[in-house]
DNA sequence: GAGCCATGGAGAA
DNA sequence: TCTCCCTGGCTCC
């Protein structure tokens, strides 16, 4: 399941596969056929991800725009049949890659992409993301720290498990509304969201916990969490925190769960007003 | 086999 | 804030 960090690894993989190449489309799914059949023999030029979105290029200016949601996937492999619903295959004589269950798979005209890259905020794995433009819309919101950090209009890429693990490394208060951030924790946030994103990027998987705090994670007999990760609080609700020892906390923020530790992430005085459902 | 849950987001009310 | 869409893995019966 993916967050901003998954994205950039398919555009990756589609680069390395396709680009430059004259390729084949199809929808063995059906659910994408017509697209498909005008991208068919057409030369991919490359693959390109902003935050969650995935936008694949081809000649004569046109591109396939992906959102993978909560379930969709890519799986690359050597050409063999497709199996199962497999919305969309670009395939080159040696490679294909399926894309099963995505949120959006749809083909845009010239000028679309632009126009969904313009709705989009700054994307900590991205060279030419502005971190001052996304702080001057931090600095102006009066919404909790943990639900602007999934603003996708704000930070592209962020999702569930960045958001709790971000918040707890840098002991913010999730309920803190995010005009009172000060400039230097946004600059130290901003940098450990790029740190975390990127060793996402190049491992394929979340890894939140410092070295320092290894020992104590690492002292139990070795795992890997849901997400495929080590991680101090995501999906950790009523377990110790790695840190201090305290039940990690849950409640739904923005319409996903988040997780906090209620003693590495003191409340702050500058909380959103609180409300019975977040006391 | 049924039911539930999940790293997301658009659109309606 | 609610509903809906997309899929697969897990638990329970």
């Amino acid at each position: 399941m993916p967050e901003g960090h998954t994205l950039h690894r398919v555009a990756g993989e589609l680069n390395a596969g396709f680009a430059g190449l004259r390729t084949r489309s199809s929808s063995p799914q059906g659910r994408f056929e017509a697209a498909a059949a005008r991208l068919d023999g057409l030369r991919m030029e490359r693959a390109e991800a902003h935050g969650k979105h995935l936008f694949v290029e081809f000649e004569h200016d046109l591109s396939v725009h992906v959102h993978l949601g909560l379930y969709g996937s890519f799986t690359f492999g050597d050409g063999a049949p497709p199996v199962g619903a497999v919305r969309w295959r670009l395939a080159s004589p040696t490679r294909s890659a399926d894309l099963r269950g995505p949120n959006a798979c749809e083909l845009l005209e010239p000028g679309e992409v632009d126009a969904m890259s313009r709705r989009l905020g700054q994307d900590p794995l991205r060279l030419d993301a502005d971190p001052d433009a996304a702080w001057s819309r931090v600095h102006r919101s009066r919404a909790p720290l943990a639900t602007v950090l999934m603003d996708q209009s704000v930070i592209a890429g962020v999702g569930n498990v960045f958001r709790a693990e971000v918040l707890f490394r840098q002991r913010l208060d999730p309920f803190m509304e995010a005009r009172f951030l000060r400039r230097r924790e946004w600059d130290v946030l901003w940098a450990d969201l790029v740190d975390l994103m990127s060793y996402g990027l190049r491992h394929g998987r979340i890894d939140t916990v410092r070295p320092e705090h290894e020992p104590e994670v690492m002292g139990r007999p070795p795992r890997e969490d849901d997400h495929g990760g080590e991680v101090y609080v995501y999906r950790r609700a009523a377990m110790p925190c790695h840190v201090c020892g305290t039940a990690v906390r849950t409640r739904v923020v923005g319409a996903r769960n988040l997780f906090w530790c209620p003693r590495c992430q003191p409340r702050s005085r500058r909380r959103v007003v609180p409300s019975a459902a977040m006391v």
